[in-house]
DNA sequence: CAGGAAAAGTGCGTGCACGCAAGTTTGCGG
DNA sequence: CCGCAAACTTGCGTGCACGCACTTTTCCTG
């Protein structure tokens, strides 16, 4: 599990995809969203069209990834930090409002700037379904005795529960769309914090949590 | 929440969705997914290929809606059927098994085609999605007192779970080289039914569901 | 320190999704 | 019965995702 020498080929691949997310964020912020192709990408990258492609599948998926960067294994890493007698339910839920509430105070522009697109906006919803595998082997590991099954389910509500959350945070309060329209109108992005919807969404789980821990003490 | 009279307009949308769906399910069935196009499609359903995309955001997602049909409404409504009596946690798994028990035998046949592309696949991992909605609205009925937002989180808990299960299920069956994958795995289950994946996988959400139940009723 | 296997990068070609701006059909008062 | 507004369809053009075959780079082992 560990890394021995980094190794050459594994640090120039993930120079690749750095430079590629930094570019494909950079050139959407400064040229709008809609006005930078997958040829800009690449190039600003230093690589062909086609290994950006190797690396992402879609344009939205490159952008957002900059923001969302490798939150899956630092929230897995959150969980497997917490000490090993607090409830579950409350290690997870502390990992996810801690590492969310942290991106999205520095990433405060660029959410914005995600927002005014649906296609953006769905591509940031949908990688919370990056964090289902990590969170779902962290969970496995304390929940030793209640199958592997059961982690994933939990997990992968986990990540449902954290889209919710996201998702109404995102929805601009606002009435509708009668402001949405105006691109670089105020700042009108959070409404609510988003620790305390976090908090929210992922209480109705935390019972299934404690039934599947009960389970494992015995 | 009737149909007063369907109209000429919905009913004709309807006819061509339906005809779209047909064509796409008989062409892959005839000629093998890979070898049909939009085009052709489109042709054998009598409308254009740029209608044909009005209707499908994805060729896969064509063939798919075929086998999953309007797998939501019935799932919503079996939900809704069962007396109010019964455990929420048991109306809903008993709902979910029922419909895709079903379905998994009726379309037994295409569910094959389905595992052997892995874009088909995913696309019918994906309608699972679909379900969230319409379930989370009979749901939120349900739970009257416990506010729209666990309704929410419990249903998309839910689809989650299902998407899982089907998983589990599509995997062992594929054929090829399934078991020499992984070392690790300890307590694979061979093939199951696809009844029992379905309520192992939506086990672990009862206690979820019977917490909010339970705050609705004092 | 070869030298070959494995992996990453690249060019090309194909089919596709989807915005846009017509054209066409349906529905609804007047 | 008319005519207009909204909904649906269509053709066109653009960028894109991705399979395939090939080159280049990295890594490992004798």
């Amino acid at each position: 599990m560990t890394t021995p020498p980094p190794g050459l080929r594994e640090r120039k691949k993930r120079a690749t995809r750095e430079a590629l997310r930094e570019a494909a964020l950079r050139l959407a912020v400064e040229r709008g969203p809609d006005q930078v192709r997958v040829e800009d990408i690449a190039e600003a990258a230093g690589v062909s069209p086609r290994t950006y492609n190797n690396y992402f599948a879609s344009r939205e998926q490159a952008i957002v990834s900059a923001v969302t960067a490798d939150r899956e294994e630092r929230i897995a890493a959150a969980v497997a930090a917490r000490p090993a007698g607090v409830r579950l339910a409350d290690a997870v839920t502390e990992a996810v409002v801690e590492q969310y509430a942290h991106e999205g105070e520095r990433e405060r522009g660029v959410l914005l700037l995600i927002t005014t697109r649906t296609a953006l906006r769905d591509a940031f919803l949908g990688s919370t379904a990056g964090i289902e595998a990590p969170l779902s082997a962290v969970i496995a590991e304390r929940l030793e005795g209640a199958g592997a099954q059961t982690a994933r389910v939990l997990a992968a509500s986990v990540a449902a529960a954290v889209r919710i959350a996201l998702e109404g945070w995102l929805r601009p309060p606002g009435g509708g769309e009668a402001a949405a329209d105006l691109g670089v109108a105020g700042l009108v992005v959070p409404s609510g914090s988003l620790s305390d919807r976090l908090r929210a969404a992922l209480a109705p789980l935390a019972p299934a949590f404690d039934a599947a821990e009960q389970r494992t003490r015995q």
